[in-house]
DNA sequence: CTGTTAGCGCATTCAT
DNA sequence: ATGAATGCGCTAACAG
């Protein structure tokens, strides 16, 4: 294409030494404002901007974040990865995106890649650090990436693996949620989606189990089906237990994508929703609000979640100490898709 | 943190030049069998990896490209985008994702930031591209741009920039509804959403007005209203629309967030869709699908958008010739939310 | 087959 | 206040 320009050229023609140039540039330094104006004129004009690869190389820092993810795609991520980009992009730094499409493979290929191109520091979402047994040797390679580089979890963690956690408090969202249901009359309460293993499901599950006992309320395994994170998983979860002739009153989903594809289910079924049967979500993607009737879930305070994240990040890159593990509250979003239980 | 480990590091070590060392690393030179081994067994030991700012430097080239979209959480958006990442990376090519959150101030820092960066290409969507009234100095800025490194644009163009342009073909989408509509009968058709400038907006309104007229199908102005792209903007729409007496029978949205607004606000008036009216939107995010009853829509083809951008701008990137306007073909995906007029 | 050297673009000493 | 020299980590010439 086109020569590349530098400071040496525009050092040339304004007869002064690069070195001038780049004090100009940084202003760390003075320089004669004579001599300033004449530099920043010949910038202006070519049109001159410094490579931050060249000072990235020098400072050993690039002023960049990488984020793992497993999906752009779905709301809770990708709501997410908006407030972490704008936070870290106040505080100066660019992130770097990377969607791992839930393949340990490229996620690793990732961990590398991001680690070559010299980020700062690398925030994870989801995969391997959302598994309850840790796979050992992604857990070896999380080890050997931590390094050369800082690395914080959100909502997850290694066996063998000591980072800093950012976490929502799952287990409090769930007790609310059960406790609403209660408060509701609700006794014959169904958990629905997730994945056996997956800690986002088990924390949840657990959670569940815990706020059902505390209630005195009876936990029916027929009514416990975990089977995905998605629509679709809502959808057969949904159809499974309504074959069933003791059927629960309320169902608690996983999160919002399930809770959809099983008031959709229902509502194929003509169970109506919350009038018939109630049913909770999790995430508080955007869509809750917006999907009939409007879905009551869980918030996972995006906002917050991802301002600690950068936070916690960049303490790290700069050797401060900061907390190991951070738990970020819920706050229960009531909508219109649970009632009180009518007798 | 931990000494930067380098090629000296591990020539010293193995007793060879860093020479051989880059030699066995990038493979590209013959290297005595026995001399390699050794190089290896250092490499990974240390664990060693080549910092890529520095080869980016000498190579002149980064391996990186740049996206600039306004907002990853809308699913268009963030479809398309895993797309582009997934193709990009199947070449080599690593993205730098940028939301410009709809600021025209965050696109010109981003655009330049991606610059400094060396990037070696940028894809961009929505914002400033997306303007019937190009904004000069916009354009001015993005010819400036392009003078360091190609650029692509997707659904968009701006006067006076001469670049590479892919586009789905939405005048034809919007045919294919229309055509639809008709085919069921349906003559009093409304167009909703959308945002008088924005050229998504009015290339999809011409061609709604072209296509009535090739059906000899009446425009009536009341049933022209645009006032954004969101859920809410359809429902908004919607309630205005409501209050007419003579009301349409069939409703074409500017996209599915229009049309997944403008579902919820006739099912609170008590209007089945599609029994009492019918609904058709645009893009076919995942959501269409799964939002009841299911909603027609237009689908933009994103996998062979994202690939066709990627393509275009690789052979940019590697000064081959490349179409300069590709238009990618819509496919109409018929679902439940409309139906044929009862008399 | 391997070592030496130079330079990618920049900022920072150390001189002057 | 400014210029010359140096090095960040790497690879491609050029020698040997």
């Amino acid at each position: 294409m086109k020569k590349n320009i530098t400071i040496y050229d525009i050092a040339k023609e304004a007869n002064v030494s690069p070195a001038t140039v780049s004090r100009v540039l940084t202003g760390n330094e003075r320089v004669k404002p004579i001599t300033k104006e004449k530099v920043l004129a010949i910038i202006e004009k070519y049109n001159f901007r410094p490579n931050s690869l060249a000072r990235s190389l020098l400072f050993k820092q690039s002023k960049m974040i990488g984020i793992i993810l497993p999906d752009i795609n779905h709301p809770f991520f990708s709501t997410l990865v908006l407030k972490i980009e704008a936070h870290a992009l106040s505080l100066g730094y660019t992130t770097f995106l990377c969607n791992s499409m839930n393949d340990e493979q490229i996620e690793s290929t990732y961990l590398h890649n991001l680690v070559d191109k010299q980020v700062d520091g690398i925030i994870f979402l989801g995969g391997r650090i959302n598994q309850v047994e840790t796979n050992h040797a992604l857990a070896e390679e999380m080890n050997q990436i931590m390094d050369r580089v800082p690395v914080v979890f959100v909502n997850g963690e290694m066996e063998g693996v000591d980072t800093h956690i950012v976490q929502t408090d799952e287990i409090d969202g769930i007790t609310k949620v059960v406790d609403l249901l209660n408060n509701l009359n609700h006794q014959k309460i169904a958990f629905l989606g997730g994945e056996s293993g997956i800690s986002s499901h088990e924390l949840k599950y657990n959670a569940f189990q815990h706020a059902m006992k505390n209630n005195q309320l009876p936990l029916n395994p027929d009514w416990i089906l975990a089977e995905g994170f998605e629509i679709a998983s809502g959808e057969a979860l949904a159809s499974q237990l309504l074959t069933l002739k003791n059927r629960p009153t309320a169902i608690v989903c996983v999160n919002d994508f399930v809770a959809i594809g099983v008031i959709k289910t229902l509502e194929k079924f003509d169970l109506k929703v919350p009038e018939d049967i109630s049913v909770v979500g999790f995430d508080d993607i955007y869509l809750a609000k917006d999907f009939p009737p409007g879905i009551t879930s869980v918030s996972q305070n995006y906002d917050q979640l991802g301002r600690t994240a950068v936070d916690v990040l960049i303490k790290r890159i700069n050797n401060e100490l900061a907390e190991k593990k951070i738990t970020v509250p819920t706050r229960l979003m009531v909508r219109n898709s649970c009632q009180q239980l009518r007798e």
